[in-house]
RNA sequence: GCCCGAGUGGCGGAACGGUAGACGCGGGGGCCUCAAAAGCCCUUGUCCUCACGGGCGUGCGGGUUCGAUUCCCGCCUCGGGCACCA
């Protein structure tokens, strides 16, 4: 037998992607007949090669868009590069690389990757952020936000990275106070700062999550981050106070226990501390307002202090509006100026919080809510009748009681329901150069005053000194700074502020829809045609940060009239895949420990490295990258090499005959799998996908070794080619031009549809169990009676000797299964 | 503290409430070869048994069920998110 030759992945790889580039397959146009589909991967941050996380996203990608054109969908699959932004700028600082050379330097090995993978895109719609069209777009729409007033300047304070020299996003500040970036402690800081009207859209970006088809742990983070509180604002007198300064404004979520203020707390930073405090209390006051300032978040938040040295009092009082009583006045370092009013009341009986304080200052505790029978605990949060109440007292029912309590304070003009949230406006000003410069020029006369449109995009200059001096470059850089007022046409500065990197990636996937439309940032026609994205894919790293921006940017565009007003919401299904760790850490370029992919491209080839990706284990699952990993990939590889060699006719000699039994039952298996591996893909199961392939395979070999029939053999090899060609695009592409000649092409194919009557088995093994023990096994027709099924289990002599006897009951699940409950 | 998610062989992982461990990796054995590599085939949870067989096994303890990896209750461990949020 003469063998063909040897599976090269290195030179059919290289064909194809020649190929598939050359005959534009993957590249749609928007009066495309076919019905749209719009499969999306988060593009990337250039930072070098891909790493294996990119590898696993595009991998996952790519076979959606394969299988979904092979369905018959025009499937839009574009792609960009996220490629303003810090490293860019600090290789800039540190080698003297302009972050533009950088940037491209970067995208072009991303890039290669990206080709070298085998992964499809309409490379004619390529984004990147850093392109002086994208950026016109970006300050466009950037001014009609400001026009809307939806972006707006104010004096705040900011989280400063010392490391970094710019202010972060809350949302790139960690848990523990740390940059998400550089680790340093980030420290508050007050300054002059841009900001996005996000939190209008609260409330719809809270509401709509519940029709969007997310993973539900990903919309659990956005309702946390959101988080919405419902409850009561009032005013509270302050006693023999001078006015301007004699009320407070709190807010609780537990009106219904307003009786019990024993006291009242303030955020040292409350603008009325200085009006209220008495003056024997001012030194204290002061040297407590002092410390606290001086202190980084992470010493503000770590609950070590001890709680005396937390607070301090005023010496004022304030009314408790239910009681009547005069209340004092604290001021404590865990009450916060950003959240509420930065004021609270404080009930201690019902919040341990409180408890605790009011323990600590030997401040009064009654209780409003009576705590069940046996309640051993401290402040109690739990339901129960009202007491010491007064009109309350009685009621058990919380809403109830809230309801009641904020009526009261609305007849009495105090105060009224309220609902706050912790999601705060997206701060988007950053002190560097390499980013969208924001378009706008500080006139002493006008103030601020956007960049006429024509005169967009605010281009950044290249000869910048690049240094971390917590300004902007721009800012040092007398050509860019100084201009002149659009208005007055007297001298002006710039704004040389850039925006952050979000802002790029919070509308690039509605720009995808028609990247060339010259007149407007998002074309309608094309945003109605694509948009929303029907499947988008990425890391579960960016469950809040982008994932909440670019569904504010949508509907802020759509509302403002820039996108069309039914888009909504960008996203329709998300998929977020799980990360590669390596020693538990997430793999990144900063930890050290990337995997870069064209080792496996030199060796085991794109499509068992792809193919690896998808047998592993569940795509949503984290996978830890170990010693083992290149075992299994070697073991992918040499199942190519087996799928190569059968169908390349190397196994067994098949031939020309009557239909034996064997012989059905692989066309029978073909069409099982035709099923498995289309369930398989609706459900993100590739994992089982890939070991039906296998596991068929092995069927096909041993089929072939004892004497193939040959068009039965020749189906199931032409079926298993195409169900594989999303997985494995070069060798199925190969493989089906070596059997069917050069016109035709295996991704062409219409994505193959099982017979029911074939997917259906024959006879199964009937599982016997006695007290739900398996005793037995037959084998039996498929479609076997409840009776015969019976009749079969009870002839079984295993079954006999656990039965001893008639059965007391009998479960009869034919064709599957038959319990045997025995007598006794 | 609150809210999610996950615990299955030596390892990655399969399993509409119905044969636990599919498919792989690793291990063991065989064939091919002068030999090796590659390939092909068999085997591989664990304990008892020469064997036929059987016992035990899905983090732990209960429960529901003819039957539980799967459902319910209570824990433990790990991972993630949120957190002096009023």
């Amino acid at each position: 037998m003469v063998m063909a030759a040897p599976y090269d992945p290195q030179a059919i790889e290289a064909k194809w992607q020649r190929r598939w580039a050359e005959e534009g397959t993957y590249d749609v146009d928007n009066d495309d007949p076919r019905p749209p589909a719009y499969v999306l991967c988060m593009y990337p941050y250039p930072s070098g090669p891909a790493h294996q996380g990119h590898v696993r996203n595009y991998t996952f990608g790519d076979l959606l868009v394969r299988h979904r054109t092979m369905c018959g969908y025009a499937v839009l699959s574009p792609i960009g590069f996220d490629s303003f932004g810090l490293p860019a700028e600090n290789a800039a600082i540190k080698t003297g690389t302009h972050p533009r050379v950088f940037a491209d330097a970067r995208i072009d090995e991303l890039k290669s990757s990206l080709k070298g993978l085998g992964a499809m895109y309409d490379w004619r719609r390529e984004i990147r952020s850093h392109d002086p069209s994208y950026m016109r777009w970006n300050q466009v729409i950037f001014e009609r936000f400001l026009e809307a007033g939806l972006a707006y300047r104010k004096n705040a304070p900011v989280n400063w990275c010392p490391g970094c020299q710019t202010v972060l996003a809350n949302e790139q500040v960690l848990p523990d106070g740390t940059c998400e970036r550089s680790g340093d402690v980030v420290v508050k800081r007050d300054l002059e700062q841009w900001f996005f009207r996000i939190t209008d859209y609260a409330d719809e970006l809270l509401e709509a999550l519940d029709a969007l088809d997310w993973p539900e742990r990903v919309k659990t983070m956005q309702r946390n981050w959101i988080g919405r509180s419902e409850g009561a604002q009032f005013r509270l007198r302050i006693v023999g106070a001078p006015p301007g300064a004699d009320a407070i404004e709190v807010f609780t979520t537990r009106p219904d226990t307003g009786f019990g203020m024993t006291f009242v707390v303030l955020a040292p930073e409350h603008p009325l501390v200085g009006a209220i405090t008495t003056d024997d209390q001012r030194p204290e006051v002061e040297a407590f307002v002092a410390r606290v300032g001086t202190e980084s978040e992470i010493e503000r938040q770590s609950t070590e202090a001890p709680l005396d040295k937390r607070g301090v009092f005023t010496g004022a009082y304030a009314l408790n509006p239910f009681t009547g009583a005069e209340v004092p006045i604290y001021l404590a370092d865990y009450v916060v100026m950003t959240y509420g009013t930065g004021a609270i009341m404080a009930v201690p009986a019902e919040d341990q919080r409180d408890w605790d304080f009011a323990t600590a200052y030997g401040l009064p505790i009654v209780r409003t809510v009576q705590p069940p029978e046996g309640f051993d605990g401290e402040a109690y949060t739990g339901d129960g009748p009202r007491i010491n109440s007064g009109w309350l007292d009685g009621i058990a029912d919380t809403a109830q009681a809230k309801a009641r309590a904020i009526a009261w304070l609305e007849d009495h003009d105090l105060g009224s329901r309220t609902v706050h949230y912790r999601l705060r406006d997206w701060l988007l000003s950053r002190q560097r150069y390499w980013g969208c410069p924001i378009p706008v020029v500080h006139c002493p006369i006008d103030g601020v005053v956007p960049v006429p449109t024509d005169d967009l995009p605010v281009l950044l200059p290249d000869d910048v000194e690049f240094a971390p001096t917590g300004e902007s470059p721009l800012r040092r850089h007398e050509g860019f700074l100084h201009t002149v007022c659009p208005r007055c046409g007297g001298p002006a500065e710039r704004e040389t502020d850039t925006m952050d990197t979000f802002v790029d990636s919070s509308w690039y996937f509605l720009r995808f829809c028609d990247p060339w439309a010259a007149d407007e940032a998002i074309d309608a026609e094309a945003a109605v045609l694509w948009m929303p994205v029907d499947q988008y894919i990425g890391g579960i790293e960016h469950a809040i940060l982008h994932l909440l921006y670019a569904r504010f940017y949508t509907k802020a565009l759509s509302d403002v009239g820039l996108a069309p007003p039914g888009i909504r919401e960008p996203f329709d299904r998300l998929f977020t895949q799980g990360m590669i760790r390596m020693d538990g850490s997430k793999m990144s370029k900063s930890k050290g420990n990337l995997i870069a992919p064209a080792r496996y491209f030199d060796t085991v080839g794109a499509d068992s490295l792809r193919l690896f990706h998808l047998f592993v284990g569940p795509p949503a699952d984290d996978f830890d990258w170990s010693e083992q990993t290149d075992e299994i990939i070697d073991g992918c590889h040499r199942f190519l090499a087996r799928v190569w060699r059968l169908a390349s006719g190397d196994v067994g000699e098949a031939v020309g005959r009557e239909v034996t039994d064997a012989d059905t039952d692989v066309e029978r298996a073909t069409h099982r799998l035709v099923a498995k591996v289309s369930g398989d893909f609706e459900h993100w199961s590739y994992n089982t996908a890939v070991a039906a392939c296998r596991e068929f395979t092995n069927h096909l070999y041993r089929y072939a070794q004892a004497g193939a029939r040959r068009q039965t053999l020749e189906a199931a090899i032409d079926t298993l080619l195409t169900l594989m060609a999303p997985m494995t695009p070069h060798l199925s592409a190969e493989l089906w031009e070596r059997r069917k000649g050069d016109d035709t092409r295996v991704h062409a194919q219409p994505w193959p549809v099982a017979d029911p009557g074939l997917v259906r088995r024959e006879s199964v093994t009937m599982v016997v169990q006695v007290n739900g023990k398996v005793r037995d096994r037959i084998e039996v027709d498929a479609g076997i009676g409840e009776d015969e099924a019976v009749a079969l289990a009870m002839a079984s002599p295993k079954v006999v000797r656990y039965l001893n006897g008639e059965p007391r009951k009998v479960i009869a699940r034919p064709p599957g299964l038959v319990n045997l409950v025995a007598a006794r």
